[in-house]
DNA sequence: TTGAAAAACGGAGGGACCCTCCGTATACTA
DNA sequence: TAGTATACGGAGGGTCCCTCCGTTTTTCAA
């Protein structure tokens, strides 16, 4: 795991480790917020989340003071989540296929995140920290996977992490796009990716 | 004025003119909601914006059957008041006068938006023609102004409207700009927009 | 001018939602 | 095991969106 789920986490006082029943609740409230707002929206009700975990508002409201700090939450999750799908990759016997079920993964983290973008923007421009951070660590998780194929002779060189990103992520916020889609998109943009027939010279993106 | 207030304006059906006073209301609320918006932001209540019109929520709501039509009417307001002072523009005796003072307009317009950004989203996603519609009338009014000051020799030749509004629509859309930065960076681009100095050969953007 | 029909007005109140408060229950510690 | 710090639950206060319907105003034909 990436976070470990402390009381005063963010504030980095001493982080005494909760109570487990806390602890267990937290946990809930984070998974069933997921599973509530990919069901009725990011406008969903903090009763709808509270009852979906199994617990009273009062120990929602306890987790988490505002309706903005669940979604938050939930984000940090999702992206740790995928941050850990990345670690787990590069102990993958095959760097191709680690790279092409990361890339999956994160075609489906950003399908998820379209359903609270809202909510989530409010996050970003109370927090902007969030953003940026976010970004660079799944950027970097992106650029791992990638050299690793690349120096194996699986992806081809002249491609760097961040390119992908800009041509993945654009993709995935667009509005209309179904999952089948975004699945024809990503095995045509795997495809680009695997080293071209010819072994023309090519330049090393990472060079400059 | 662009738009006449009629009932049943948007089906297109006979349109039988509202009652005086249902017309004078109708009027009273938009207003009064732009104003309610750009003081209290875009989630600012209902009960708000009657209160500043001086009328009941009742009739509010009759006009503006849900809260996303009143962020609608307003923004299609602006819109309007937006073009029909281009069209006063092209009447203007200085064609880089109307057009300078247009563009500070389109500023303003453009900051005044930001404000309830998050509820004009909305009303695009329901109404995907409002946003391309307003875009092109828009676009088009720049062009309008812009041509007749390259051909009184005014303005530079290689840009057009659409390039115009590409340049500054971002710039106001940035979320920290405060109205001061947004004065100096325009009047930057307007002393750019003017001829340049050297009677250098440049090409015409409209050619292709 | 007048009187009746059509249209619009106003605001109490229903239902949903966010969040608080505090009595009760549970998990740690000595 | 007893005592205490901590967490839980849910009733309820305040706000908001929207509906409903009795009252008022405007319109228009006679």
């Amino acid at each position: 795991m990436t976070t470990e789920v402390m009381s005063e986490d963010v504030a980095g006082g001493p982080a005494k480790p909760m109570r487990a029943d806390a602890r267990r609740n937290y946990e809930r409230l984070v998974d069933a917020a997921r599973r509530v707002f990919a069901e009725h929206g990011g406008d969903a009700s903090m009763e709808a989340i509270a009852k979906e975990a199994g617990v009273g508002v009062g120990t929602l409201y306890r987790h988490f003071p505002k309706r903005i700090d669940v979604v938050e939450a939930v984000y940090r999750n999702d992206v740790d989540t995928l941050i850990d799908a990345a670690d787990r990759g590069m102990l993958d016997p095959g760097p191709w296929d680690a790279l092409a079920s990361w890339l999956r993964a994160y075609v489906d983290y950003a399908q998820a995140k379209k359903v609270f973008l809202n909510e989530l923007h409010e996050a970003f421009d109370k927090n902007p920290e969030l953003k940026l951070d976010s970004r660079e660590r799944i950027w970097a998780s992106c650029d791992r996977l990638l050299v690793r194929a690349q120096e194996a002779g699986e992806a081809r060189c002249d491609i760097n992490g961040e390119d992908l990103m800009q041509l993945v992520s654009p993709m995935c916020v667009h509005a209309t796009l179904d999952p089948a889609q975004s699945e024809r998109l990503l095995a045509m943009v795997l495809d680009g990716l695997r080293p071209p027939p010819e072994a023309a010279p090519r330049l090393d993106p990472r060079q400059h």
